[in-house]
RNA sequence: GAGCCGCUAGCUCAGAUGGUAGAGCAACGCCCUUUUAAGGCGUGGGCCCCGGGUUCGAAUCCCGGGCGGCUCACCA
């Protein structure tokens, strides 16, 4: 190889070698009996002489992590999904043909391997190989194995890479899918159900966001990407499905940052003849069980910080939240010019319209939420930011929800149902005037929604669970991006 | 959308004040049959993110653009 020759044209030449030498470098008839834990975990606490009296035999398969080769013999590192395990490879062992497949080999390739288990003299397990088979032959090679891929750019738009190399990452995605299985557990344990709802809605409801919008060609209509399947599910609850759950996209047509994904996955459940309250109940229980079992401890690192999961869990009220941490005056909560006033006092911009319970809820974003680092619940939110949830008896101005803060966060969202179809349709028009005045994520009015109301809905509770943020809190994720193998980002140009 | 930072070999990174691009790992060749980032000797490898400008000369300075990260805004 005189001429300038790349990476990829290398690994060609050496396909093309085994080619000619009658090897398919992409064979598809190795049969792999045993993985790199298993042959692990069978010689746990086995020396080398009780090893060699067993006589354990493996026949695995998985890609070339790493060389380290003496000519005539090598120790490689392979890597299946179980982890990584020792290889050493010994010509007089293989023999000529197997050896000269071996060194047509590269890191990344994919291979099986059969052969006895051994320790070496620094004791590490090892397979001693006593055949080779190469199983799919790479062209491009593996990041350097001892700074890896750090480049998060590179680490998002190529994710395999990334979970080939860094094993953290993939740890982290293993325990995503045991939180989601985890809680499907605990819900169907409850009786449960689990239902599809549509993602294209003709009219985006459940929450204050910007849809995405497309069009159907045969119906000729205009749909939009769901922001929440909130309403959905309560036209099944007054189905029947008095226990009822979905787990599945939304999608909003919002800015991108650390905690905000365009696509992000929810948990919402609905549970009949109960309240607000009995979710913060229900709640703990649902993530504590999760936190035992996923960190072992409710005592958890983010960040740096360490969050206290131990139940139960501070409750208070968003009135309370502000006159604890700013120097409000409680008129604020009657006066609407007040608040006016105090919002702008503490440097707040509000637009023009903006309604009472807007404003305090603006005052409680800014001077309140940040201090929740440990799990609380915030309950009694303003009527006019909820205009699904049921008023509070004693106070028209307050709905019965609350939110789950930890880290100054939003994780759950939850609230005894309205399910008086007159104040529902009247809230429904409140969202039109504010619509009206300039607020592009009020609500809007869905007719027939009300006309399932109207056939009665039983008392309920919802909640909603943003799962990327709950499995960020308990995977110590510091970026959504983390925790969704396939961030939204923009295409590259060249 | 705004501000700050980054983009140089497959990967991780150096390249003051402008002088024509380097290291380690990976790769290739040779030696080496128990290594652990194996070792030794040798070799090749670059649209320095893109486009303009200044200059005798630009990876470096200036302007515009692209992509990414973080912070803020918006939100969950």
């Amino acid at each position: 190889m005189t001429e300038k020759v790349g990476d990829v044209e290398q690994r060609i030449n050496k396909l093309e070698v085994l080619r000619q030498s009658g090897i398919n470098p992409y064979p598809n008839d190795f049969t792999v009996k045993n993985t790199a834990k298993e042959v692990t975990d069978s010689c746990i606490g086995l020396d080398k002489e009780a090893l060699e009296a067993k006589g354990e035999t493996a026949i695995l398969a998985g890609r070339i992590m790493a060389f380290r080769d003496f000519g005539k013999a090598s120790f490689l590192h392979i890597q299946d999904r179980t982890g990584k395990i020792q290889v050493y490879i010994k010509k007089d062992l293989i023999g000529e043909n197997a050896f000269k497949i071996f060194k047509n080999c590269d890191v990344g390739d994919i291979i099986g391997i059969e052969g006895r288990v051994f320790r070496t003299k620094t004791n590490e397990l090892t397979v001693e190989a006593k055949d080779i088979r190469l199983l799919a032959k790479a062209l491009l090679p593996l990041p350097e194995k001892w700074h890896g891929l750090t480049d998060v750019e590179t680490r998002y738009r190529r994710r395999y890479l990334d979970l080939i190399v860094n094993p953290e990452v993939k740890d982290v995605f293993i325990k995503r899918t045991q939180i989601i299985r985890l809680i499907r557990d605990f819900l169907n344990m409850r009786d449960f159900v689990e239902v599809e709802t549509p993602m294209f809605q003709s009219i985006p409801g459940g929450a204050a966001a910007r849809p995405f919008k497309t069009h159907h060609n045969a119906l000729d209509i205009d749909l939009f990407l769901r922001i929440a399947p909130e309403l959905y599910l309560k036209r099944l609850v007054i189905g029947g499905f008095e226990r009822v759950y979905e787990i599945n996209r939304n999608f909003r047509n919002e800015g991108i940052s650390t905690q905000h994904n365009p696509e992000f996955t929810m948990l919402e459940f609905y549970l009949a003849y109960a309240t607000f309250e009995d979710l913060m109940t229900l709640t703990e229980e649902m993530i504590t069980s999760i936190a035992r079992k996923i960190c072992g401890t409710f005592k958890i690192e983010y960040q740096g910080q360490t969050i206290d999961l131990t139940p139960p869990w501070q409750r208070i009220s968003v009135k309370d939240a502000i006159l604890k941490y700013s120097n409000a005056d409680n008129d604020i909560f009657t006066d609407k010019k007040m608040a006016v006033d105090f919002a702008k006092k503490i440097g707040i911009d509000l637009p023009e319209g903006f309604s009472h319970g807007k404003i305090i809820l603006e005052i409680f974003e800014r001077t309140a939420e940040p201090k929740f680092i440990q799990p609380t619940f915030v309950t009694h939110y303003p009527i006019e930011v909820s205009p699904l949830s049921r008023k509070n008896e004693k106070d028209p101005t307050i709905v019965d929800r609350f939110e789950l803060l930890v880290c100054g966060r939003e994780i759950a969202n939850a609230f005894s149902e309205l399910n008086d179809p007159i104040d529902q349709k009247q809230r429904f028009v409140q969202q039109i005037k504010e619509k009206e005045a300039g607020d592009t994520e009020a609500h809007l009015m869905d007719e027939d929604f009300v006309m399932a109301l109207e056939y009665g809905m039983p008392p309920t509770a919802g909640e909603g669970i943003g799962i990327d943020r709950l499995v960020m809190l308990l995977t110590n994720s510091a970026s959504i991006r983390d925790v969704i193998l396939f961030p939204q980002l923009r295409p590259e140009r060249i």
